[in-house]
DNA sequence: ACTGCATGTTACCGCAAGTAACATGCACGT
DNA sequence: ACGTGCATGTTACTTGCGGTAACATGCAGT
C-alpha cells in the first residue's frame, strides 16, 4: 500500500468534509443552533449516514463547525489586540471587533455560544465544561496576552487567567444584551465597557442621599 | 358560582403546582438540564399530560422552576449588596455570594444558565433573548442598584445598565471557568475580580520588552 | 474478472415532546 | 337521590430527531 493513493483518498475526503461543513454553515446561518442533521444533509444534497461517517455524531459536526468560526474570530481579535496603539485604544478595538462580528452574524454567534445543549450523549454531568468552547478559548487567549504584556507582580499568571475569562464574560454578556435591546450604538457600548475596565466604577462618587454602592 | 369554591379549587391547584415543581426540582438536581418530562412526571407520581396541563409546555415548567431559584438567588445577592460596609467590601460580598451559590448546587446552576435550548417552539430567531433569564435579571437588578447609588453624571442610567450586564457576565464566566478548573480558592477569585473592577488592568505597568497591552 | 474500499442509499430503532380521547371522583342545583 | 359540570387522572398515540444496520454502487489495483 503506497502512500500516494492514501493521500489521494484523504484529499478527496477532506474536500468532501469541507463541502459538508460549508453546507452545514449555510443551514446554521439560516436556522441557528436548531439546525437538524436532516436539514444539513439535505442542504449538502446527501443523506444523514454520510454526515455521521464524517463527523461521528452531531457533537462532532458542531465541534468542527465551531472550530472554523472560532478560529476566524480569534484571528480578528488577535489583530485588534496587536494593533500599534495604546492600551485603551486596543481594548476598545478588541471590544468593537467582537461586537461587530456578533452583530454581523447573530445566528452563527448564537450557535457558537449555545451549541447542542439538548443533545443526548451529553449525559456526563461534568458541570465545569458546559460553557461554550468559544468563550473558553477567547478567555485563555486573552489571559495569555495579558500575562505576556502586563507586569502584574507575583501571582500575575493566575490573575491574568481570571481576568481573561472575566473580561470575555463581560464582553459576551453585555454584547448579548445589547444585541437584544439595542439600547445604544456600538461605539457607546464599547466606551462604557472600557470605562468599566478602567475603574470608573470604583472611582465614581456616591449619589447624594444614601451610602455609596 | 360563589368565590369560596373557586378559591378552594385554586388553592388546591396551586398546592399541586408547588408539589410538581418540587418534584421537578429533585429531578433537575439529579439529572441536570436533561431532565425529561417523563422523568419529572414519574418523580411526582403522575403522568405527563398533567404536567402539560399545569405548565403548558416544557418551557413553561422550566420558566416556573427557574423563577423560584432565580428569586432565591437574587434575594441573597440583594442582601449582600445592601450590607452596611464600604463599596469594595460589598462588591466582594456579592461576588462571593454568587460563587458560593453556584458551588453549592452546580446542577441547578447549570439548568438556570442553559434552560431548554433545544426545545421546539423556540423557533423564533429573535436572537437577543436567548440568554438565560437569570443572567438578564441579575444584570437588570445590578444596573438598578448602580444607578440608584452612584453618581455617574449625564448618561448615567445607560452606563449603569451596560455595567450591570457586563459585571454579571464577568461574574458568570469567571465562575463558570473556576468551577470547572478550580485554579484557586474562592476568596482569591473574588479578590482578583474585584481588582479587575477596581481598575488594576488600566493601572498595571507594561512588562519590560514590549509595548503594553 | 475479482477484491477492497469509500461513497451512497433506504429503512429502521429508541427516545422525548406534545396531544387526543377516554375514565373517575367530587361539589353542585334540582 | 340523581344527573351535570369540572378538575384530575389515565392510556395510547403522533411527530420529529439523533443515530444505526443492512444493502447497493462506483472505482482503484492485482
Amino acid at each position: 500500500m503506497d502512500t500516494t493513493q492514501r493521500t489521494d483518498q484523504q484529499r478527496s475526503a477532506d474536500r468532501r468534509r469541507r463541502e459538508l461543513l460549508e453546507a452545514a454553515d449555510r443551514v446554521v446561518l439560516r436556522d441557528g443552533p436548531q439546525a437538524s442533521m436532516n436539514a444539513i444533509a439535505a442542504e449538502a444534497g446527501i443523506t444523514k449516514p454520510i454526515l455521521y461517517r464524517h463527523f461521528g455524531d452531531k457533537g462532532g459536526l458542531y465541534a468542527a463547525l465551531a472550530m472554523r468560526h472560532t478560529d476566524a474570530l480569534l484571528d480578528s481579535l488577535r489583530a485588534a489586540l496587536d494593533a500599534p496603539a495604546d492600551r485603551r485604544e486596543r481594548v476598545e478595538a478588541t471590544l468593537d471587533t467582537y461586537l461587530t462580528a456578533i452583530e454581523a452574524r447573530p445566528q452563527v454567534y448564537r450557535f457558537l455560544m449555545h451549541p447542542a445543549e439538548g443533545s443526548p450523549g451529553d449525559q456526563g454531568f461534568d458541570v465545569g465544561k458546559h460553557s461554550a468552547p468559544l468563550l473558553r478559548r477567547m478567555g485563555e487567549e486573552l489571559a495569555q496576552v495579558i500575562e505576556e504584556r502586563l507586569d502584574l507582580g507575583p501571582g500575575g499568571q493566575q490573575l491574568a487567567r481570571v481576568w481573561g475569562h472575566g473580561i470575555v464574560g463581560m464582553m459576551h454578556a453585555a454584547g448579548d444584551w445589547w444585541l437584544g435591546e439595542r439600547p445604544c450604538s456600538r461605539g457607546e457600548l464599547v466606551r462604557s465597557l472600557a470605562d468599566l475596565l478602567w475603574g470608573r466604577l470604583a472611582a465614581a462618587g456616591d449619589k447624594i442621599g444614601g451610602p455609596g454602592f
